[in-house]
RNA sequence: GCGCCCAUAGCUCAAUUGGAUAGAGUGCCUGACUACGGAUCAGGAGGUUGGGGGUUCGACUCCUCCUGGGCGCGCCA
C-alpha cells in the first residue's frame, strides 16, 4: 500500500529532478497523518526539498502535485492481472507548511482486500532481508541453574525477532551459545558433589559462593541413584570432572525443555567447551596476534581494544595460564563471522551492556563493519506478587523461574506481557496481575477477536451463507475463499468499513518496521489496535445479514482481520484459538 | 569519579525514528443487545512529555547542562 504510493511520488520526483538541477532525489518518507480528515497517506518530501532548492515549500510541492496528476493523465493503462496503476488517488492537496496529503480510491482499498484474501499469509510477508544471512544470538544462560523471568524475556523477545526477520525474508540461525567451560559450572559441580557427599554423611564443606537451590541436591539424589556410593569419600580433585559434566547436562536439558515447553527452540547450540577442545580460541588468539593487536604486560596477555574504541585493553590470558572469558568470546564471535553471516545479532542482559564495545572491538578486529553488529538489552524484570516485590538471588537460591511463570500464567499471556514493552525498559511483572486479571489481560483481548470471528463462521455455516460443515473451520475458509471472486467488496461503504480495511491493510507497514528497527513490540501494540477496531465493528454492525451479498462482503473483511491476526500472533509465539 | 540505559495521564506502557491537535490499556465516573460469543462496545474526567538552555519551517524524539532512578566499571563469569 505504501509502496505504491511512494513508487508514484518518486516517480514524479525524477521526472522534476533535471528541471531542478537537482544531484540526488531524497528519501521519500510516507506516513499516515494522525487525522483521517487529513487523508491516507502523507509527504513532507516538499519540505526536505526547501533547503537544497532554496525555494518555498508550498510552491514544491504545487510542482509536485502538478506532476503526479501529469503522471496519471499520462499512465499506462492498468497492468495486467489485477494490478492497479497510477490512477488510485480520489483527491491530492497541499496542506500546513507543505504537506502533500492523498486520499486513496474506495477501489484501491476494495482492491488492495482482494488481494490479501487471495494470497493470504504470503501477502503479509516481504523480502526486505533479500535472503541475507542474520545469527541471532540469546538467552545463552549459564547451565548452572533453572530459567528464571529475566531469561524468559529474552527468550519471548528473541523468539519473536527471529519470526520476524525470517517472514521479512532474512535467513535467520538462531543460536544459544553454551557456558560449559568456565569455573561457574565447575562451581555446580562442586556444589553437587557436596551435597552428594552430604547425602552420604561425609560432611565435606559446602563451597563458598556454591549454588544453594534445591535443584543441587535433587541432582545429587540422581547420581545417587545411578551410581549409588561409588564416589563417596573420593577427594573432588579425583572425580569432579564426573559430576560437573553430569550436573550442567542435566541443568542443559533442563534448559531445553523449559525453553520448548515456552515455545522457543533454536536452531543450533554451540558449546564454549568445544571451541576451546577443537583448539580454535588458540586459532584465533593466533590470528589477533598476527594482526600485532596481543601483547604481554605483567606476566598476563592483553588484547588490543582500546584500539576500536573500547575504554582500555582487555586481559586475555591471565598470569597463572588460563584463559580468561573473554578470550572464549574472541573465539565464538569470530567462529560467528566464518560462519559467514552478513549480520549479528546479539541480545543479552542489560546488566551485561559494558562488554559491547569489547565485543565490537573484536568484531572489528577481524574485519565486521560497525553497523553489522548490533546488541539488543533485555531491561530486568522486577517481580512482584500483589504488587510488592519478590526477592530474587541466585546466589541463594531464592528466585522464581520460568518454568513457576509458565505453571502459574501460562505461556501465551507471560509471552504477551513481555512483548508489549520495548525491550530496553524496565518490565514490572505482577505475577498475581497476569493470573487473576486473566479475563482482562490484552493477549485474550486479541485472541478473543479471532475466536469471534471463528464463532461468525460457524454461525455462516449453519445459516448456509457458507455451504460448509460447521464444525470444519477450514472448510468454511475454503468455500469462502472459493466465491472470493463473486465477493462484491464495494458493498462495504460504511465509515466503520474502512476504518477496518485501512487497519487490516496497514498490517505490512508496521511489519516492515518492526523488522528494520528490531522493535517485536511494535507488532503487539498493532494486533491490539487491529482487535479493537474489529469489536467496535462487530458492535455497531451485523456481519450476518438478510443481504447474502452483504454478508459475504462483510464475513470477508472479517477473514481477512483473521489472517492478519494469525499471522502477527504466530510471530510473537502466541497461539489463536478458534475457541476459548 | 567515569560510562551506558531509562524518566510521557494515578498505575503499566505507546507514539509511524524529526512531522500536523502526544495516544492505548488499567483504575475512577456514566451508559449499551429479546439477533452473529458481554473475555465486547459507547462516552467522560485525567498532561507544562522530570527541569533549564540550544539546533530549525517543526522536538517526546537530536545536542548540552542539571535533577532523580537502574546497571556496569576485576587477570570474575
Amino acid at each position: 500500500m505504501k509502496e505504491d504510493v511512494q513508487k508514484i511520488i518518486k516517480n514524479s520526483l525524477v521526472s522534476l529532478q533535471g528541471r531542478w538541477g537537482l544531484d540526488a532525489i531524497p528519501e521519500v518518507e510516507i506516513e499516515i497523518p494522525r487525522d483521517e480528515s487529513m487523508g491516507d497517506f502523507a509527504t513532507t518530501v516538499a519540505m526536505r526539498l526547501a533547503k537544497p532548492l532554496k525555494a518555498p515549500p508550498r510552491k514544491i510541492a504545487e510542482e509536485i502535485v502538478a506532476e503526479i496528476e501529469d503522471l496519471i493523465t499520462h499512465a499506462p493503462p492498468i497492468e495486467k492481472g489485477g494490478r492497479w496503476g497510477f490512477d488510485i488517488f480520489e483527491n491530492i492537496e497541499i496542506a500546513g507548511p507543505g504537506y502533500i496529503n492523498f486520499k486513496l480510491k474506495n477501489s484501491y482499498f476494495y482492491n488492495s482486500l482482494y488481494q490479501l484474501l487471495e494470497e493470504e499469509h504470503s501477502s503479509l510477508r516481504s523480502d526486505i532481508g533479500k535472503g541475507r544471512r542474520v545469527q541471532v544470538e540469546y538467552v545463552s544462560a549459564n547451565p548452572t541453574g533453572p530459567l528464571h523471568i529475566g531469561h524468559g524475556r529474552g527468550a519471548a523477545v528473541g523468539s519473536a525477532l527471529c519470526n520476524i526477520l525470517r517472514a521479512a525474508g532474512y535467513s535467520i540461525q538462531s543460536e544459544f551459545y553454551i557456558n560449559d567451560a568456565g569455573l561457574q559450572v565447575k562451581l555446580l559441580g562442586r556444589s553437587v558433589y557436596a551435597r552428594y557427599q552430604q547425602a552420604s554423611g561425609n560432611d565435606v564443606p559446602f563451597p563458598e559462593d556454591g549454588y544453594q537451590g534445591d535443584y543441587i541436591e535433587s541432582i545429587a539424589r540422581d547420581i545417587r541413584e545411578e551410581e549409588g556410593e561409588k564416589y563417596l569419600n573420593r577427594t573432588f580433585e579425583d572425580c569432579g570432572e564426573f559430576f560437573t559434566d553430569y550436573s550442567y547436562k542435566m541443568m542443559l536439558a533442563n534448559l531445553e525443555t523449559d525453553l520448548k515447553d515456552f515455545g522457543v527452540i533454536f536452531d543450533t547450540w554451540q558449546s564454549e567447551k568445544e571451541l576451546h577442545a577443537k583448539g580454535m580460541v588458540q586459532d584465533a588468539l593466533n590470528t589477533l596476534k598476527d594482526k600485532g593487536l596481543l601483547y604481554e604486560k605483567e606476566g598476563a596477555t592483553w588484547f588490543s581494544s582500546s584500539e576500536f574504541g573500547d575504554d582500555k585493553d582487555r586481559v586475555i590470558r591471565k598470569q597463572d595460564g588460563e584463559f580468561t572469558y573473554f578470550a572464549s568470546d574472541i573465539c565464538y564471535h569470530k567462529n560467528k563471522l566464518d560462519r559467514g553471516f552478513d549480520t549479528i545479532i546479539d541480545i543479552w542482559g542489560a546488566d551485561h551492556h559494558g562488554y559491547i564495545p569489547r565485543v565490537r572491538s573484536v568484531l572489528e578486529a577481524f574485519g565486521l563493519p560497525r553497523e553489522k553488529f548490533e546488541v539488543i538489552l533485555i531491561q530486568m524484570v522486577s517481580l512482584l506478587r500483589h504488587g510488592e516485590p519478590v526477592p530474587m538471588s541466585k546466589r541463594s537460591g531464592q528466585f522464581v523461574t520460568l518454568r513457576e511463570v509458565i505453571d502459574e500464567v501460562g505461556t501465551d499471556v507471560a509471552k504477551f506481557i513481555f512483548l508489549t514493552r520495548r525491550a530496553d525498559s524496565h518490565l514490572d511483572f505482577d505475577i498475581e496481575v497476569a493470573k487473576e486479571q486473566s479475563s482482562e489481560n490484552p493477549v485474550f483481548y486479541v485472541q478473543y477477536a479471532f475466536a469471534r470471528i471463528s464463532s461468525l463462521f460457524r454461525q455462516a455455516a449453519e445459516k448456509h451463507v457458507l455451504d460448509a460443515d460447521v464444525e470444519d473451520q477450514s472448510a468454511q475458509r475454503n468455500v469462502l475463499k472459493e466465491k472470493i471472486r463473486q465477493v462484491d467488496f464495494s458493498l462495504l461503504l460504511e465509515d466503520e468499513d474502512f476504518l477496518l480495511m485501512k487497519k487490516i491493510l496497514l498490517y505490512p507497514m508496521v511489519f516492515e518496521g518492526a523488522a528494520l528497527s528490531y522493535e517485536v513490540n511494535r507488532i503487539t501494540f498493532y494486533l491490539q489496535e487491529l482487535a479493537s477496531v474489529f469489536h467496535s465493528y462487530y458492535n455497531k454492525h451485523r456481519i450476518l445479514t438478510e443481504d447474502s451479498n452483504l454478508s459475504l462482503a462483510r464475513l470477508s473483511m472479517c477473514r481477512a482481520v483473521q489472517v492478519v491476526l494469525e499471522e502477527g500472533l504466530k510471530l510473537l509465539g502466541v497461539s489463536a484459538p478458534e475457541r476459548m
